[in-house]
RNA sequence: GGCCCCUUGGUCAAGCGGUUAAGACACCACCCUUUCACGGUGGUAUCAUGGGUUCGAGUCCCGUAGGGGUCACCA
């Protein structure tokens, strides 16, 4: 076999969904993982489906995601153009070559009459009415302008085989195949046709797609070999479901790459999570960059069951990637999220980073981690009881004016001097340095649980409000 | 409904005839700790079901149930 090419073939029809950037991601793993090239191609041969846009989506996606091909539309390549609807012409003639050949033929029945052919179900099944027409006939209805498809020519007896690298040996009875249509009356190929010739054409020699087209890939099979052509290898991909009963799709409102980026998860995580979703490395390790995935990428692991979406996971994964994150790269990212906060511009900026750094696990968290810093308002005392920590609403009432006397003589506000001197402070007084931080804190958020330390949040809200602050909280406390 | 395919904890999953049935997320507990988080340790929890085959079955075969896909001038 000569260079491994792949293809990710999507149509236009509004967004690049989960399950899509899945299977164009295994096209390129596969792709990069041999040394070949991973090629995008625009199926738009449903005029009706066109969305507006929805082709630069799929191009921003891939770029903005790493996933990346070496061909297609706006990159170029030999095997151009690589978008279907700019390839009529090739159809018409391997449509016209398949006639000749005996793998398809012209039909010229009008829909009502297809219409006459459901049975008790509904299904409507074509009876091969037009295979039998004459030469003569044939040229005669063209000539005379009547509307006319296209229809490939299914054995009425026989078995289609082939062997698929996940889901092994398939087999479909012939006579469970309809002879579908190859070109619509307006003249644009179905996808059943422009698929094989463009595979064929544009070389590829491993189909990854969505087990959707498991059983029919008998009837393409069919075509490579009427025209003589060599069948390329079959990896089909079980689908991501969003739960046990339903597919994940932006039609039941499913986030979307873009949206997940939008929801702050750090690209790559997305990208490493759906590459665990229904496969899996001979490692245990799970964190993978890019790169990591085309080394480690093999058939083998892909899993023959559907498997469920969980966001949850794929957060843990997020929040992952941000821990192992410079501070620069993080900063980069972390900034739009933090100016949605209304502590912004209020505090340090790096100072505020920091603190959230190993707290978060997708940026859009940064705001409601940091809201508690935004100002002091009336809350419950009893938060100062903690008896694990041995402190007491009346420890709090005794102690608080010796701490904010002892802030207030102090020059160097930082949070190791300050933590320094609080603890030289709960010495001085004979008590637990857990209770006076759990008071000094409390008195200056108010809040249960903040994210940061006493000395933490007085270092970035800094002298003058840290004391008064303090000064608030001894005024509740004597109410 | 016909046809094709699938079925290991709540979720992702390893396993390819002999294992105490990995690991991860989530959950719980404990430790660490300046609350929270991080980090560490430990724990709860899985082979859909019934028959075979075999000395031995999550692994092989058949049935049943459940689920997915497909049956378009959509891809």
């Amino acid at each position: 076999m000569g260079t491994v090419r792949t293809r990710f073939a999507p149509s236009p029809t509004g967004y690049l969904h989960i399950g899509g950037l899945r299977t164009a991601l295994y096209g390129y793993l596969f792709a990069k993982k041999n040394g070949g090239k991973f090629v995008l191609r625009i199926e738009d041969t449903d005029t009706a489906r066109y969305v507006e846009g929805s082709v630069q989506i799929i191009y921003d996606t891939m770029r903005d995601s790493g996933v990346m091909y070496d061909e297609g539309p706006d990159v170029g390549g030999n095997y151009g153009p690589y978008i279907q609807s700019e390839r009529k012409d090739i159809y018409t003639e391997y449509a016209k070559k398949l006639v000749e050949k005996g793998g398809a033929y012209y039909c010229f029945c009008t829909p009502e009459r297809i219409a006459t052919l459901k049975d008790e179900e509904g299904n409507v099944r074509y009876d091969k009415h037009c295979l039998h027409l004459s030469k003569e006939e044939i040229e005669e209805k063209i000539k005379s302008g009547v509307p006319y498809v296209i229809r490939q020519n299914i054995p009425e007896k026989g078995v289609g085989s082939y062997h698929d690298l996940v889901y092994g040996d398939i087999s479909v009875d012939y006579k469970d195949i309809e002879d579908g249509i190859l070109i619509k009356s307006d003249g644009m190929p179905t996808y059943n046709f422009a698929n094989v010739i463009d595979d064929h054409l544009m070389g590829i020699t491993h189909v990854i797609r969505g087990t959707e087209y498991l059983s029919s890939t008998p009837k393409y099979n069919l075509m490579y070999d009427a025209f003589g052509w060599e069948r390329p290898v079959y990896i089909h991909l079980p689908p991501i479901m969003k739960d046990a009963q339903h597919k994940l799709s932006k039609r039941n409102g499913d986030a979307s790459y873009e949206d997940f980026v939008k929801k702050g998860y750090v690209k790559e995580a997305i990208i490493n999570y759906i590459a665990l979703l229904g496969w899996s490395p001979k490692s245990n390790v799970e964190k993978m960059s890019l790169s990591d995935l085309i080394e480690n990428f093999s058939l083998e692991g892909i899993s023959k069951s559907p498997s469920i979406f969980d966001e949850t996971k794929m957060k843990w994964l997020s929040g992952e990637y941000i821990k192992e994150m410079d501070y620069d790269t993080f900063k980069s990212h972390a900034l739009p999220f933090l100016k949605q906060s209304e502590v912004f511009g209020k505090f340090d900026t790096d100072k505020l980073l920091n603190l959230v750094k190993t707290r978060v696990q997708i940026f859009s968290e940064i705001p409601e981690k940091l809201d508690y810093l935004k100002s002091l308002s009336e809350y419950d005392v009893n938060l100062f009881v903690n008896e694990k920590q041995k402190a007491s609403v009346s420890l709090a009432k005794e102690i608080l004016p010796k701490i904010s006397e002892k802030l207030s003589a102090l020059s160097d506000f930082t949070n190791s001097a300050l933590f320094e001197s609080l603890v030289s402070l709960s010495a001085d007084l004979g008590i637990k340095k857990q209770a006076l931080l759990w008071i000094t804190r409390i008195a200056i958020t108010g809040k249960e649980s903040t994210a940061g330390g006493a000395t933490e949040i007085a270092e970035i809200l800094g002298k003058e409000e840290t004391l008064e602050r303090i000064a608030f909280s001894l005024n509740l406390l004597n109410k």
